[in-house]
DNA sequence: CGTTGAACCTGTTTGC
DNA sequence: TGCAAACAGGTTCAAC
């Protein structure tokens, strides 16, 4: 479900709802996508929710110190609660008389009396919780934020790989919250094809895609993302974004650009929804025979 | 270095 | 209608 756009539209929502707020207690259901379950309920107790961040696809739940904490106890020094949301992930508010939806795992009570939910059925998402130094640890191997790499920094990221430019978008250490949708969005865009190799594609190109990255999730952020089946914003509010799709979903519609159908192939092991006219596909070389003119005591 | 396929889970859609 | 297969916005790991 989240790619950076909800993602950002998740946690620009709960800025709003629960920054401020300090969290009473922690109950817990399934455990298993949760680094350290035992540190979420002895550190969150207590903790106000300073601010909420986006890093790539993960939210960061900036915490203060544990409340009258004794300055030299380093357990009590400022955290985050690091949250993924996976493909099914969701964290919003409720008010404690509304039945939980299936699947919620993790309840935060807060200091307003409402409950801070996290609901997902499949457990994809990850949570932690983070101490300063191993939260910096965490987020080193992460590439750049696509909405701010310099065009320098993302030709030399992209052009550097001989891997398929669709497999360098999704790739986390390269840019950090691409996933599918915009990932295909963005070729689209650009008139590129998803096999094509970083290696081969021209400065023009990835100014080109670097543009329509940055422009496709700007408006997808403005249209609070992209709500396929079930992605539901803090307010539980779907996004829009997904009635400005030009190819992910439309295999065998017809190319805004030319009305050729958009085709479908697998690329990086991932449904990649292209323009066979408008995404020439790279030529696929030849595997010339090696030559057997070697010398033999070579 | 790069690719592929499987695994992790549950739910929904598609096809016969 | 029923059941099984395919598929899903993510990540990781082994094997080649």
């Amino acid at each position: 479900m989240p790619e950076l756009p909800e993602v950002e539209t998740v946690a620009r929502g709960l800025q709003r709802a629960v920054v401020g707020r300090r969290i009473l207690t922690v109950t817990l259901g399934k455990t298993d996508f949760i680094d350290d379950p035992a540190a979420l309920e002895r550190h969150l107790p207590g903790r106000r929710i300073e601010a909420v961040e986006r890093y790539g696809k993960f939210m960061l739940l900036r915490l203060s110190e544990a409340s009258g904490a004794d300055p030299e106890n380093r357990e009590a020094a400022p955290a985050s609660l690091m949250v993924h949301l996976g493909m099914t992930g969701n964290l919003a508010p409720y008010a404690p008389e509304q039945p939980a939806a299936k699947h919620t795992h993790v309840w935060m009570r807060l200091d307003d009396g409402r409950e801070l939910r996290y609901t997902d059925p499949r457990r994809f998402g990850r949570m932690a919780y983070l101490s300063g130094e191993t939260l910096a640890a965490h987020l080193t191997p992460f590439g750049a934020e696509p909405l701010q790499v310099s065009e320098e920094e993302f030709a030399e990221r992209i052009r550097s790989r001989n891997a398929r430019i669709k497999a360098l978008l999704l790739d986390q250490t390269v840019l950090r919250g691409v996933g599918n949708i915009y990932a295909d969005e963005s070729l689209w865009r650009a008139k590129i094809h998803p096999a094509q190799r970083g290696t081969k594609l021209s400065e023009a190109q990835t100014r080109v895609l670097r543009r329509m990255l940055q422009q496709v999730l700007e408006k997808a952020i403005a249209s609070r993302g992209s709500s396929i089946s079930d992605f539901l914003d803090a307010d539980g509010e779907p996004g829009e974004y997904q009635q400005h799709h030009r190819a992910y979903g439309r295999e065998g519609k017809p190319c805004y650009r030319c009305r050729t159908a958009i085709r479908r192939t697998i690329v990086a092991g991932r449904s990649s929804f292209s323009c066979p006219k408008c995404q020439p596909a790279p030529r696929v070389r030849k595997h010339t025979a090696k030559r057997v003119t070697r010398s033999r005591n070579g």
